[in-house]
RNA sequence: GGGCGAUUAGCUCAGUUGGUUCAGAGCACUUGGUUUACACCCAAGGGGUCGGGGGUUCGAAUCCCUCAUCGCCCA
């Protein structure tokens, strides 16, 4: 094949597609459990309800690099993909579409909305996976698995059981944050707190039976009407004279007691902080500490109740504004003050959270956290960057129960049947409960009917906690999966999600989930702004694989992805990667396109060159181990590109290429191509559509010689000797060139060059490929400086290009003179350095050894560029 | 308000136990280039008091203190 039939530049378009067919057909992702060592990562299921968006196409491709390369050395490699049924947004969005279909949910039952809801998660749960098949994502389709299918629901069902009758589960009344919009609970950190421009409004209140008043600060008027006390600090000389005393409550004129706690900052406002047990997490623990009644004032839709007396069904945002007038008539309202505070909202909905008393089930977690906490301080469980140690330990030692219920119809339902009075049973089944309730009550004539099952679901997060161990088949499977190897998430699910695994881990299967987290940065625009489609500043990944090629974007996502800092993407990077594979792609054509003549011989500067790249590679592969050992996946990848792009095609390739239309000889084709083979496995994992597209020009391959399956490279001896005097050869080459560039000698122009020997050696073992790449007509080995030459140094090697008529004397004294003066400088330096006895005493060996052959060649460097002046005529 | 982290070249970032390779990489930039694999390219360059100040040490980007700025998490 001649190298006119492959295009000039690389066209991913029509090569990617063909080859995950292909692999998909092989079934080459498919993983079943054998002798070999797993390697098991399960995808941090994204939602139903999404599209793919940047973080996923960083996260799955740092996923797949990881499970490609522990593919191709050697091990079982098991990717389990799969979706989550996000209970809260997806019931959001369900509502929303039923919306606009003019479809109230208030009149469905809770089937019919259930049907809605599959329909729903039916035509858009699987998108997400279908565009990670574009990016080359090798997951075993066949296992893939939703948080609510069968036996991911039965999972949880058990679990909640079994919590339950070890006493963690229990029932209770707490304040939690309410979504009055999607009208359920959500946790604390489904709650996102915005700065807003607010009022503080400061209010009287009469003191009962006199004509006094105390004035309080608020930003939230409409929560008086909840009002069951006034606090005052009791170290607060100011309000001395109110204790015991009685304040109304202005427009209701309700008589509550003022009571004292150290808890109101006598600096803040006015001293004086009304207490509203039933709509403030502070206030319930104040009220809870001086036995205050709670006045629940909202209704779950965030409008007034009957308890608030007033202003009763209006939102209470609408109260807000309108009681303002009511208050001023009433001689209530001292003053308004202008105020930024922060309020929550919810993650889901926008709407702003309500602190609300509510019956919820909660898991206890102490002991679960201490477990989980101790695991990842003794790195059982290792964090990738190890600072994400510290939040975790902040998070899990200051840990609240978890209030695992929702007040939602998607979702997995409490499996919590009450009969009668209150009096309730937990069973995995209806029939179960039905069994256990004829029990308790001793009443064998209760029946299905008598049972009703509690109407709330469980948190999303109460199923994918067991995502590591609930994806896998309880028939020997997860024995041999479990525990999973690598996890790879974001950072800002850290306790929503990686903690709650490592606890369920512990606590199901005594054991960690997965070894390694490796935590993604946020993807940023290039202004570090968080891409939103608000924004308009997240471009479709999918638009960029159709640009750039799916292997560009997998680059340019890595290149900017230091393991958990955020990364800024911008175009330029995909572009990056696109430029990477055409380099790849034109390095392949060159060489292939090579006519072998089995005639001739091998030249001198093709064999070292070969040795050389030999040892390079070897070298690469042992820091690339390293790089992926430590999760430094840039710097793994940075290694390679390097490896190709500098030694392998801007070195090797023109040290071997024949010259233009002469033919290669047999051995350097042969190496040439081996060569390439390596550079292309270490590229795969990085790049798998390109390296299998060459992988398949370079031979005829049956399925099973599939790049993917290949083995990584193994590690061999590494010639440091060669590298050594070929980088020397390599920085006499640039000088030269720069020698050539600054006289403007055209390449073709053939030049001489001699070298006297240094002290510390100068091989002229690479002469021949010095001469190759710089066009020299010879290279001498000379005593005696060299007249009309521009002279450079190696080391301690000094050489001489001889330019005959083109010598510029003045411009070459001037140099020398400059580097004598730099380099006198330098020796001075090292010399203080050796004169200090602290220094030589105190310093190791090596370190001093090395000063001391500084000073040596800074020495000898400075004998010669003295000599050179000489000659020079100065 | 509490905690954590960051600050290194124009930009994005490496820099592992203080000491060869310690001031680096990629991109960007400058200059030159149709040397037929690649202009999605080649070659050669310029560019940083390692945020400021203080300290420990023979030696600090690296350890300690302090200030400044920014970011994140939690309340």
């Amino acid at each position: 094949m001649s190298n006119g039939e492959l295009s000039t530049t690389y066209n991913p378009s029509v090569t990617e597609d063909k080859w995950y067919k292909y692999w998909l057909e092989n079934k080459f992702f498919k993983s079943t459990p054998d002798q070999r060592e797993p390697y098991t990562i399960v995808i941090p299921p994204p939602n139903v309800t999404g599209v793919l968006h940047m973080g996923h196409m960083l996260n799955n491709t740092i996923q797949d690099i990881l499970i490609r390369r522990a593919r191709m050395q050697g091990k079982n490699a098991c990717w389990v993909p799969g979706t989550d049924h996000a209970s809260i947004a997806t019931e959001a969005k369900v509502v929303n579409k039923l919306k606009n279909e003019g479809i109230d949910k208030a009149n469905l039952t809770r089937n019919e909305f259930l049907a809605h809801a599959w329909e729903w998660t039916d035509k858009h749960g699987g998108i997400i996976l279908e565009q990670l098949k574009k990016l080359g994502a090798s997951c075993d389709w066949d296992r893939t698995c939703f948080t609510m299918d069968d036996n991911r629901s039965k999972a949880v069902i058990d679990t909640f059981v079994a919590l339950y009758q070890k006493g963690l589960i229990y029932r209770g009344v707490r304040m939690v944050n309410w979504d009055p919009d999607a009208l359920t609970a959500v946790s604390d950190e489904e709650v996102i707190y915005k700065e807003v421009n607010s009022k503080l409004y400061y209010l009287k209140y009469q003191i009962e039976g006199e004509n006094e008043f105390v004035t309080i600060a608020t930003t939230r008027p409409e929560t008086i009407l909840g009002d069951t006390a006034v606090c005052i600090n009791p170290n607060d000389e100011r309000f001395t004279h109110l204790k015991g005393k009685r304040v109304l409550v202005p427009l209701i004129n309700r008589s509550i007691p003022i009571i004292e706690d150290e808890y109101v900052d006598m600096e803040f406002g006015t001293g004086c902080l009304k207490i509203t047990p039933a709509h403030d997490i502070n206030d319930y623990e104040i009220g809870m500490r001086h036995n205050l009644e709670s006045i629940d004032i909202l209704n779950d839709n965030g409008t007034l109740s009957e308890a608030a007396q007033i202003f009763v069904g209006k939102d209470r945002f609408a109260v807000r504004k309108e009681i303002i007038p009511e208050l001023e008539k009433g001689g209530n309202l001292l003053k308004l003050e202008d105020y930024t505070n922060k309020v929550g909202c919810s993650e889901r909905t926008g709407a702003v959270i309500e602190p609300k008393l509510s019956a919820q089930w909660f898991l206890k977690m102490d002991d679960m956290a201490k477990t989980a906490l101790d695991a990842v301080m003794s790195d059982e469980v290792q964090f990738h960057p190890a600072k994400f140690k510290n939040v975790y330990r902040h998070w899990m030692e200051n840990v609240k129960d978890w209030c695992i219920s929702r007040q939602l119809y998607w979702g997995h339902r409490i499996p919590v049947y009450y009969f009668g009075n209150g009096d309730y049973v937990v069973a995995s089944t209806a029939e179960e409960a039905l069994a256990k309730a004829q029990e308790k009550s001793g009443n064998k004539s209760l029946s299905l009917n008598d049972l009703k099952q509690d109407e709330d679901v469980l948190d999303t997060w109460a199923s994918s906690w067991l995502w590591p161990i609930s994806v896998f088949d309880n028939n020997g499977e997860l024995d041999y999966y479990y525990p999973t190897s690598d996890l790879v998430t974001g950072h800002d699910i850290i306790f929503f999600w990686v903690a709650r695994m490592i606890m369920a881990g512990y606590e199901f299967k005594g054991q960690y989930p997965f070894k390694n987290v490796y935590f993604t940065g946020m993807v940023r625009d290039k202004q570090g702004r968080k891409m939103s489609k608000q924004l308009g500043n997240s471009p479709d990944p999918l638009d960029l694989i159709e640009k750039y090629g799916a292997d560009g974007v997998r680059v340019g996502m890595l290149l900017c992805s230091p393991a958990g800092g955020d990364l800024l993407f911008d175009e330029s990077l995909p572009e990056q990667g696109r430029n990477f594979g055409n380099k790849i792609w034109n390095a392949f054509r060159l060489v292939q396109g090579w006519q072998v003549d089995t005639n001739i011989e091998q030249p001198e500067a093709a064999k070292i060159g070969i040795a050389w790249m030999n040892a390079k590679l070897n070298q690469a592969v042992e820091q690339m181990n390293d790089h992926f050992d430590k999760f430094r996946l840039s710097d793994a990848l940075m290694t390679v590109y390097r490896l190709f792009w500098d030694d392998f095609s801007s070195w090797y390739l023109e040290t071997v290429k024949p010259a233009y239309q002469t033919p290669c000889d047999k051995a350097t084709y042969t190496a040439s191509i081996e060569i390439l083979e390596k550079l292309l496995k270490l590229l795969h994992p990085f790049m798998p559509f390109i390296t299998e597209e060459i992988w398949q020009h370079i031979a005829n391959r049956k399925p099973e010689q599939s790049i993917m399956l290949a083995q990584w490279p193994a590690v061999e001896s590494i010639n440091e000797t060669l590298l050594t005097g070929f980088a020397d050869a390599q920085a006499a080459i640039t000088e030269i060139r720069t020698v050539r560039k600054t006289k403007n000698i055209a390449f073709k122009e053939q030049l001489p060059l001699s070298v006297i020997i240094g002290n510390d050696g100068y091989s002229t073992d690479f002469d021949s490929v010095v001469i190759k790449l710089t066009n020299l007509s010879a290279i001498t080995v000379v005593t005696e400086k060299v007249a009309n030459a521009a002279p450079f140094m190696v080391k301690t090697s000094e050489f001489f290009v001889s330019l005959g008529d083109n010598i510029d004397i003045e411009e070459e004294l001037k140099k020398a003179q400059e580097e004598l003066k730099y380099q006198q400088g330098f020796l001075l330096s090292v010399t203080k350095k050796l004169s200090n006895e602290k220094f030589v005493s105190g310093a190791p060996e090596n370190v001093v050894a090395m000063e001391r052959k500084k000073q040596a060649d800074a020495e000898a460097k400075i004998k010669s560029l003295e000599e050179q002046i000489k000659a020079f005529g100065a």
